[in-house]
DNA sequence: CTTCCATGTTAACATTATGTTTACACAAAG
DNA sequence: CTTTGTGTAAACATAATGTTAACATGGAAG
């Protein structure tokens, strides 16, 4: 089903976290690399150019924002995803990683759970957009080659919000997405809106669908079923 | 599905990159010969015709840009594709490079994923105008050979850029383009356009067909369907 | 060599579609 | 019957595209 196993390179100065992060991602089926400073992972990155590089942001020698800099300077590495690990209360390194071109960030404590999800919804964001393909369930078709919902052979128009919403959540139905994961996935990690944001577009694609196909869960979130 | 294996001539005095590169493109299904330098790059060149050569720039013997040149004044390397590579501040040698007849040009340090994507998309770029198929839509008829659009037999004239839009998004019907595979497909990666551009020329096509036929889909690309 | 014309491109502005917030209604849980 | 979370409609803000006209540019014709 997947391709080859997408290789992943962490660099941390802390062996406990290299160790404890690397075995979690390594069961979820990922080729792991580590780095134990900022050199280190300058050097590894350009010699395995991996899919995602994972960096703490102190680091000995060059700090993550210090490597990713240099990393989003060079043309190769320009897609390549980065996700930083930062400390709790370190807000301004935050927004200085995304600014510098970082596709998410993990604060500390991590939680393996934590990091694997978004690891895994990282891959999943830039995977639909690459192979982009069609869920049908039952008789609801969503296609995002041709950008188009069917039922029945009817089409409906969705605007492109409405319709990345749909296709979350149709991606694995059944399953409850949070609040948090809808906004990560459809909105992006950096972006902040208000909470009925959301309601008005699961609305606005209740509405066009016509079927009732998107279930609350109070205080949790959606789930797509029919 | 293809016809036979593409050949691809790769120049570069750096052993190195010779392996990776070729070793790349030869699991994407090409045909790798290799030069270290500009003669051998111009003796080979002769000898195969090969479909694709990637120049490097600075080479002994002869420059990439020299090669190039040489090439381009014989009929025979007319429509040879040829990529440069190139070191990544090196910008006037890039600007003298698709002055000279390049058709892409790639930066290093190389990756083997860029650059792949790169060739494909090359190949696929020249591909339609060599088997210059007619595609059929409902009663639009768009035939590349004689550069001519039907409507229920009324001929119309498109300008070149017109039609090579028209003839890209019509040959995938539903499918929606965004805009920078348009870009990349019509105006190539090289040139950099403003964003009205598309819509101008768009609006030019819908105008002259008079037909409804190309949909906007707000946020993400055009498509083609009636 | 100049002129003219077709094409391509850009800039500026108009016009949407789309996204977001606000404010309030409502329902369920405690 | 209060609290909490969600549904809804409408107002608002924003981003994306449509449109026109003016400005290059290159090649053909004179």
């Amino acid at each position: 089903m997947e391709g080859k196993a997408k290789q992943i390179l962490i660099a941390d100065d802390e062996a406990d976290i290299l160790e404890i992060v690397g075995y979690n991602l390594s069961k979820e089926g990922y080729e792991i690399y580590t780095a134990k400073d900022g050199n280190e992972a300058l050097e590894k990155a350009k010699q395995l150019n991996p899919d995602l590089i994972i960096l703490d942001i102190m680091m000995p020698k060059k700090t993550g924002v210090e490597v990713c800099q240099i990393l989003r300077s060079q043309p190769a590495f320009q897609d390549t995803l980065i996700i930083f690990l930062t400390a709790l209360s370190d807000e301004s390194s935050h927004i200085k990683g995304l600014e510098t071109g970082a596709d998410d960030y993990v604060s500390k404590p991590i939680s393996p759970k934590v990091l694997n999800s978004r690891v895994n919804a990282l891959f999943r964001r830039v995977s639909n957009k690459e192979t982009g393909k069609t869920i049908t369930v039952g008789n609801i078709l969503i296609d995002p080659v041709k950008f188009l919902v069917t039922i029945n052979g009817d089409e409906i128009i969705l605007a492109k919000k409405e319709f990345e919403l749909l296709y979350l959540l149709a991606s694995r139905p059944g399953r409850v997405f949070l609040r948090n994961e809808i906004l990560s996935q459809v909105w992006g990690n950096d972006v902040i809106v208000g909470d009925r944001t959301i309601d008005v577009h699961i609305r606005k694609v209740r509405q066009k669908l016509g079927v009732d196909c998107i279930t609350t869960v109070k205080g949790v979130g959606y789930k797509f079923e029919l």
